[in-house]
DNA sequence: ATGAAAGCGCTAACAG
DNA sequence: CTGTTAGCGCTTTCAT
């Protein structure tokens, strides 16, 4: 039933590394001799075993993707992205989701450690001294998604998330705006979240108006969850005008619990996110929002490291993608770009 | 830097049997050297090479995923709850999208094959005479999700879609609904979208009403696909007074078209979904809908999955699992269940 | 209870 | 150009 290579070097009358030459193309082999070995392979069907091919080249041509949650749409999408260059690259991709829990990640990296996956692909909420260990006593190229972390010797991809929350601020600011409310995800480290947060900050700054607590909302990644904070929120904060969701899935959670409180979405406040996700175009209303390329990174972030992998040196290994400002049905304004 | 199991018996003064025998716990070794080993590998950090022990075993510990488009959240639930148990069962998911490509499906497949992984969870929404062969010829344990495929030797998990339709469709012209238009799937072979359609058509014919071209509305599984064709569709049927969308995302874009064209939903057309993605209780409105099982499909399938990959027999492979009708904001009525 | 040795299937260095 | 042979790192008889 299983066949290999010793039997096709038999039945063609070779010897296997005459096969092996054929299959692989690594050296000269008479026309004659690849012709027969090549039609014996293709009576028998013959494949060759890549865990055996992987134990002689100490590579599995795996790649390791760990991801949060792949049921968030924008991991979704970056998924999606990766998966196109892997599969060009004759890859296979290995995902892993950590579901936002710290143990889960650090096992999944245990397990993908060493000769397992050629490379990593990474994304978290928090490196911390055990990532730092991990990363640097691996010698595994690992490429980063949506953060940065200067102090490892690794490539990633992210986009100015402190800028583009600025001008998502600002444009509220701009047209008047002054209790412009946040919805923020955990702060943990030097994160888009944290990032996303200071820009808002800042611009506020910028037009006077101090950090206001009481219109910073905690959530986290659900929208379950940003739905109750929000209807909690505007118990309290009848006032606000405008509301920045550090995510669109924040955002639809927002403008769910506005509605639900009766409130007009864009009339009476209005409401932007982040990300676009597929949704942000089909949600009613469809959502303003800050473009991210995130199939794009994910492409990007995997060419990177399927180069590291290969042993390239990569020089510009550690980029920032362009953004974009989109607006739609959420907010109240003519139409600066975008659909 | 690397150390193998030479290295861990060299230090420990024994044979690498021995050192296979204590970190497998395959047979009994003495006390004392157990220790002496179990020491030399915690002051190495030694982790067995999988690869090497993928050779010897012909295992790879590795389940091959193959679906449509992880960006569907359908397929990332499904996924999640997949996951949920790959990971329990020590082993990794390779996740393959096929993204509706019949040629990439077989790829796939092909690079799945024999060796390599040690089972794969299938979805697919046509079986071809090329699977068939593949899957008979192939020994590889195989589950598919939401169909069955009687003919072929595979364990398989589903839902009533037929009856499910039927009943989403009654629940319409119990309440005196005529002119109920469907937005259906391609037809390929007997699958779910398939199903869905003729528990429809049944369902209207118990009523009396023969199945009406006109009100059958053609899509796939892309939100702007079903958005463009609702749009289109309400030009020349402006008297339609329900949709029976035969997945989530159909009924996104539908009712989208429909609040665009400036008619409201559920007051003036109602509309149903399928699946039960979340989103489906986070749109506005939220969406009546019927519920699968989703992660639990995931879950089940893999679990069955495993128990073939280690040889055991499992009487019920081929398991229909149950579905709920759940009324949301896009449809009138008192809720019966649900939320 | 333990070590020696024979694979698992393929690649690559070496010798012709 | 081609065959022989020695690994790759681990598991598992087979003796002892």
């Amino acid at each position: 039933m299983k066949i290999t290579i010793d039997e096709v070097a038999r039945r063609a009358g070779v010897s296997k590394a005459t096969v092996s030459r054929v299959m692989n193309n690594s050296k000269p082999v008479k026309q004659e001799k690849y012709d027969r070995v090549m039609q014996v392979i293709e009576e028998l069907g013959f494949i060759p075993n890549p865990v055996a091919r992987g134990l002689a080249h100490q590579k599995t041509g795996l790649v390791g993707v760990v991801i949060p949650d792949i049921t968030n749409p924008f991991f979704a999408e970056l998924v999606k992205g990766i998966e196109e260059v892997v599969r060009d690259k004759n890859y296979n991709m290995v995902l892993c989701n950590t579901f936002h829990n710290f143990e889960k990640e650090m096992s999944y990296l245990k397990m993908l450690r060493e000769k397992y996956v050629d490379g990593i692909i990474f994304m978290t909420a928090k490196v911390t001294h055990e990532h730092r260990d991990f990363f640097r006593s691996s010698q595994l190229p690992v490429t980063f998604i949506n953060r940065k972390c200067e102090d490892l010797n690794v490539s990633s991809i992210d986009i100015d998330n402190y800028q583009a929350a600025h001008d998502i601020t600002t444009f509220f600011l701009k047209r008047g705006h002054r209790r412009v409310a946040i919805i923020r995800a955990p702060l943990t480290d030097k994160t888009s979240g944290y990032e996303r947060f200071h820009g808002y900050r800042d611009a506020m700054q910028a037009y006077g108006i101090e950090l206001n607590a009481s219109l910073v909302m905690r959530s986290n990644f659900k929208i379950e969850n940003t739905y109750k904070t929000v209807r909690r929120f505007l118990r309290e904060e009848p006032a606000v005008t405008a509301i920045f969701a550090t995510s669109d899935l924040m955002a639809i959670g927002a403008i769910k619990a506005l509605q639900d409180e009766g409130i007009q979405v864009p009339h009476q406040v209005e409401v932007a996110g982040f990300d676009d996700i597929p949704m942000a175009s089909y949600y009613h209303p469809s959502i303003t929002t800050v473009r991210q390329p995130i199939a794009e990174m994910g492409r990007t972030a995997t060419k990177i490291l399927i180069r590291e992998i290969n042993g390239e040196k990569v020089k510009n290994r550690n980029l920032i993608l362009p953004y974009q400002l989109i607006c739609r049905e959420s907010t109240l304004t003519s139409k600066v770009s975008g659909e």
